[in-house]
DNA sequence: GTTCTTGCAAAAGCTTTGCAGGAAG
DNA sequence: CTTCCTGCAAAGCTTTTGCAAGAAC
């Protein structure tokens, strides 16, 4: 088990709230991938060992996690979020060919401080995924 | 008549294509506010004075405008995108209060020149909004 | 007249919700 | 045993599509 996934359901019963198997394949999953899987895809993954979890209790279990802080998600402009453990990397999305590139949070730092300081808004770059083009196309 | 409203026409004209009461009013009406429109409330707007112009025909006239370039769509992480003429300000969206703040495209030159460099990648910030926090949230 | 658009109805895709039964602690 | 979670089914919301009738040029 790694130390993101331990950690993790710790922060669960920290919380006070249950270790079920649903939740405890969930976390697994996010800690053992580097892909993005989104909602429908974790739970094609779940399914392998454990049919009867359902879709819609896979988006529940997301959007706990999400509440206590220890999951994000990414929204895409065309298609289903994405989810993964709550880290420090932002996505670059080819609107071309669907590739999703990892960029460090620090890149957007700059940006972030100024968009603050002129406009008095706290940009939350990891919510939403930035899309554009590869080189490529 | 607006000199986008004029020029957005004639440009529908110069590509060849059918200047109907639909494509009509929904470039007047993005011509004419500076709110952020959702094709449901440019629906609901063009009902006023035209009650049988369908939803799906805004949509098709957005989705047409937008391929010649005439028009942009911004997608949001919750509800549905909005639409305006195409231009040079970007979208920061409070997740809190809804309210959406328009930003000149240059603040973004600078991540957009280092991510095109470092990553090869070609940002386009305007096809999604950005989300965050108005300073009083 | 020809070609481009539209109205309508239906469906698609992602996500949320109500409810009653079931599991975790 | 109490509270939290889950399965299921259904619906919600935004957007897309097929088709035949209608409008623009």
């Amino acid at each position: 088990m790694s130390e993101a996934e331990a950690r993790t359901l710790e922060a669960l019963r920290a919380e006070g709230r249950r270790v079920t198997t649903a939740r405890r394949l969930v976390v697994q999953l996010l800690a053992r991938t580097s892909e993005h899987l989104t909602a429908d895809e974790l739970a094609t993954r779940v399914h392998g060992a454990h049919p009867e979890i359902h879709l819609s209790t896979v988006y529940r279990t997301l959007d706990s996690l999400h509440g206590w802080g220890l999951v994000e998600h990414v929204h895409q402009p065309h298609g289903a979020s994405f989810f993964h453990l709550a880290g420090a990397h932002r996505h670059l999305v080819c609107e071309q060919c669907g590739r999703i590139h990892d960029v460090p949070a620090a890149e957007f730092d700059a940006l972030v401080a100024r968009i603050r300081d002129v406009y008095d808004f706290e940009l939350q770059v990891g919510h939403v995924a930035l899309v554009g083009r590869c080189r490529d196309h």
